[in-house]
DNA sequence: CACCTGACTTCGATCTCTCTATGTCAGCTA
DNA sequence: TAGCTGACATAGAGAGATCGAAGTCAGGTG
């Protein structure tokens, strides 16, 4: 609970490895880690700053230079990156007297980012500002303060050490199931 | 469910904002935003993926080398930023025949960030891999695939349009408690 | 039709990350 | 003590991200 490192001897956490497993050499290909391809779509701070705006509400192009401290040429291509990948859509806005513009929100793909969102925004809270966060997301209705949690789909928190990990084959080039 | 973007009329998750809340450029310091923290400690893709070899149980330098195909210089300028961090600790360990070296486990703060590179693999299974990942995760005992999920500290699952969001006053100089 | 403004784009410089190639160093073996 | 090897450090170059400053452009207003 304190933000001080315990240096002790046990390993703090590490996953099992079970079942046939492949030699590491072979199933590590970068190409195959959804954790590099996702930061190959969304890698940049400036990528991250922004999707916490959107989620925090803003839509409009000059709300988000205003808001990441980003400056407008980032903002700009990261608006367009993020919306040719599917995380953002347009829709067009128009304010009484004024032209009708374009405005930005998340898609389901967008959204679905939220986790990790959350989860480096606890980690942070937890680790780089002992004093405690600002920004405090609580549940609607309940009220509870909200994190990013491991869980099974059997509904059990699980924790770090209770990780299993299976490599499954490379999938051959799929046949109709039940060929 | 389909890896296709909807793009209706319905925002897809938004925060709510509750409470007081000081005018948005006022609390977004940007040096207040613990996910700008964050990304400053472990914001470098080299750094996430030590990170995750980490977890799947590499400890030594050449170990972190091969199966990240991160060049040496990129993997010791990595090892020594995140131990100087805290995230990772290094601990002597000997070979029968060979001298003493340095291996490098997680710390509590390093194995605390867990969720966000779950929560990213999770996002690019789902939304990169259409016919699904190769690496799987299961909870120990039970089986069942292990999820980075919303939840509350009542215990709900808390959907993403499902959180509201209260921005704290900003600390004063913080005096003893009940001075 | 001239202006104004929000939403960008373009340009040039800087900083960071990463690479390949090569050098260094500690300490165990012979 | 000379050699060997794993674990780094150093040097130089290239690619990507970001910045400030300035330019473009569409479409309402007057």
């Amino acid at each position: 609970m304190t933000a001080e490192i315990h240096t002790t001897e046990t390993p703090t956490a590490e996953i099992h490895m079970t079942g046939e497993l492949a030699p590491r050499s072979d199933w590590g290909a970068p190409r195959h880690c959804p954790i590099v391809r996702t930061l190959e779509t969304v890698g940049t701070k400036s990528a991250y700053v922004l999707l916490r705006e959107a989620f925090y509400g803003a839509t409009r192009f000059e709300e988000f230079v205003e808001r990441t401290d980003a400056s407008e040429p980032v903002v700009a291509a990261r608006l367009r990156e993020l919306t040719a990948d599917g995380l953002l859509e347009k829709f067009p806005y128009q304010e009484p007297g004024q032209r009708t513009r374009s405005g930005y929100r998340l898609t389901e793909k967008g959204s679905d980012l939220l986790p990790v969102l959350v989860a480096m925004m606890r980690w942070g809270d937890r680790w780089l500002f002992p004093d405690g966060g600002r920004v405090e997301l609580a549940h609607t209705g309940c009220g509870s303060p909200v994190h990013a949690v491991l869980q099974c789909e059997a509904g059990h928190h699980v924790a770090p050490d209770a990780i299993d990990l299976a490599v499954k084959p490379r999938p051959k080039r799929r046949r109709p199931a039940a060929a």
